[in-house]
DNA sequence: GCCTAACCGAGACGGTACGTCACGTCTTTTA
DNA sequence: TAAAAGACGTGACGTACCGTCTCGGTTAGGC
């Protein structure tokens, strides 16, 4: 799953956007190469590179602060050679960024009854990300880690923020033309006022005060309100 | 200024609320204390502290990332021994935290005029934090380092993040007097209603284009729009 | 070769005696040693222990003071980290206890001749020490370090000095069986009488005039004077 | 007392003979050299002096190993700064020289009346100061110490070792004039082969055994039989 | 059923940084 | 001006990780 140079891992199909991913796969190509030039010698064990990644989450989870999870240790935890990690990562950034994606959790379904049911099922889904990272205490890290390294918080947005952007971008462009809300605002600066008031509580201030269940309801109406036709 | 243990800097007299910047002198009462408990020995150079502090903001301002902005390459730069470092500081933390107050921007001027035009102010602020942010890059770094050190995001709260915030709250307690939005609004959330929006795009997207000029205002009338009585 | 604590070295069989050898080796055991607990990892480098070695007598030969001889710069010198140091020996006491069992000069041939012939050959063997240490300053600098640090004395003088001294006293029971000597005479102090002298020339005393060759025969004629039967 | 550059004690004045006590008053013409060319400002006080030099003693003497008994620690045992310890001498070696003069045992008292008598008399006052450095464990490491500090050996020597190589050449000669020993021998070399053995036995092997009371007899007659015309 | 290439654990290797300590110099107040 | 105090630049201490590199020992195909 690393984008390591080193990295021969045969060929997963997936999905179709993952930029990282993108590098070891795709379509018909890879099934050929997969019979041609298949990968010689003992094939890397996926138990392995499970346990790695299950040894940094029991690392954090056990509240060992990120800064102090170094290579050596993982490797320690997950009773597994420094050469085994580093032939799969290039080093602690990509590591985490794919710790980040394996504690991820997933898209929230909307029912796409109205704009304002998507919309808090939207915020709902942040908020119990928030209420996960408080109590595992690792999104929260990883986190705040990831930002003081630019190159893996440019891969978090691609593959993590931007699809929920998007996303979140759609169901206003619904909401405008159900009529929800007013046709003459800028989408863009509407996200940001639902998702805003979010973040400020779930990640800025996250042990303000339990994330009480009702605020995506309290923020998406104080919100909608002023966007009404 | 550090609050390390080892911190011996003679004024200890302080005025009501600033926990950090209180263990430094200022005025007649710490002529006293002076005169009172003068330290012995040869006192601590403040040239010396300035010439730390300034060198870390040079490193960060060259690039350099903040990871790579150990101790013994701050010593480096600013020409002075590491353990100098250490008698005023217990380690990387306590140092970028004091960094970070030496940079930060003063609080804005309100007007007082109108409770939309204080926010609007309080937005412009967070807005040029942020493009300062991104200029010189280290206020982007600093800042997102901070958040994995708890420790130091404990006291960057109590003594930057707090203050605004109550000043925040503030204006908008006198909004409600005034009538220029609803009584029955919990302000705690009014006010994230505000600041979430500029802080989603000033922090979590600070690339993403230019902060444009009008951003505070839009947000402020956005969001007035909801709460008008 | 060092008795470090953290010593892993598999098992380099060797001669008989050498006390701190011992621990590492021992015959037929030891091969099944080898195959049962087989060192695991990758070996240590020999050629990256008499790097440090040859290292710390070049800057003793370069005139280097031996309290200068830090760690570090026996680092920099045989071009190693300092980790590959600490791996091998627990600090600087360990390791120039090793650097003289290096340049220790071996034990004389004895003709077995004469008791006369023998104590010359001893006496002279001391000589020539004397002189080396005196050209190379090596020896005599880390001979007064060493009684310093009453660990690696200790070991010296059960390594070095006293199979020395064990020979000495076998020369002088001979001596008696031959009748060279009276046979009513403390061995132990015979023995002095002989080795005093030369070590009082040698190393109390090393810069006083060359030590001239004749000195041995000079010094056990007139101590056997008084010996005859 | 010590010959720092910095030294400023008044008296210069000096006796005959010994360098380093040269540089301390001593009577008369120390008062009036006072009065002449009396120092400026506070006199530098005997008290500290001693109190450093007795802090030196109290260290070794708790057993503290001489590398460890650093300038800063000296300075924390006397309750002095360490500005008052490096003005009155350069550094560690210059301080110990002047403890190891401070703790030397006197000269013996020789009776003249026969050459084997003054012998086991000098040899005797070896014998002691070798029990004395097994008690009090200062005189072996200092003396250990020094050999690895040429200069400080040097001094050493000089003031102490050579003066008493001188009295027991001198007694030798006296042997020679009154026929106790042959005339046709070198010396020096007679000289070995009576302090040799002692030195063997109280600095090389200090802990063999108690050093026995009637050693220097044993020695002295045992090489004057091989000595007399 | 071998052969062989790659994997795996372990850990040595040359480095860099850590935080502490002592060095010898300096700068301050107090006496 | 000495003395105590302690800040200062310097640099060694011993430890921990870094990322690379051997080692002996597995596993899988492919022959």
């Amino acid at each position: 799953m690393p984008a390591h140079p080193a990295s021969r891992t045969p060929a997963r199909i997936q999905g179709e956007s993952g930029e990282a991913k993108v590098k070891r796969k795709g379509g018909a190509l890879v099934d050929l190469a997969e019979q041609q030039e298949q990968r010689r010698g003992r094939p890397r064990s996926e138990a392995v590179e499970r346990a790695i990644i299950d040894g940094v989450v029991a690392l954090v989870e056990e509240g060992v602060p990120l800064a102090e999870v170094s290579i050596e240790r993982v490797a320690r935890t997950a009773g597994v050679g420094k050469a085994t990690i580093y032939r799969r990562w290039s080093g602690r950034e990509e590591l985490f960024c794919d710790v980040l994606r394996a504690v991820e959790p997933e898209d929230p379904q909307l029912t796409g009854a109205s704009m304002r049911e998507d919309l808090i099922a939207l915020l709902e889904s942040m908020r119990l990300r928030g209420l996960a990272n408080r109590s595992s205490a690792l999104l929260h890290n990883v986190y705040a880690q990831m930002k003081s390294q630019p190159k893996v918080w440019a891969v978090y947005r691609a593959t993590v923020i931007e699809p929920r952007r998007r996303l979140s971008l759609e169901v206003l462009r619904r909401g405008v033309e159900n009529g929800e809300i007013r046709d003459d605002v800028d989408l863009e600066l509407v996200n940001d006022l639902f998702t805003g008031p979010m973040l400020v509580r779930s990640v800025m201030r996250p042990d303000d005060a339990e994330l009480e269940a009702g605020l995506p309801e309290q923020i998406v109406d104080s919100v909608l309100r002023g966007l009404r036709p």
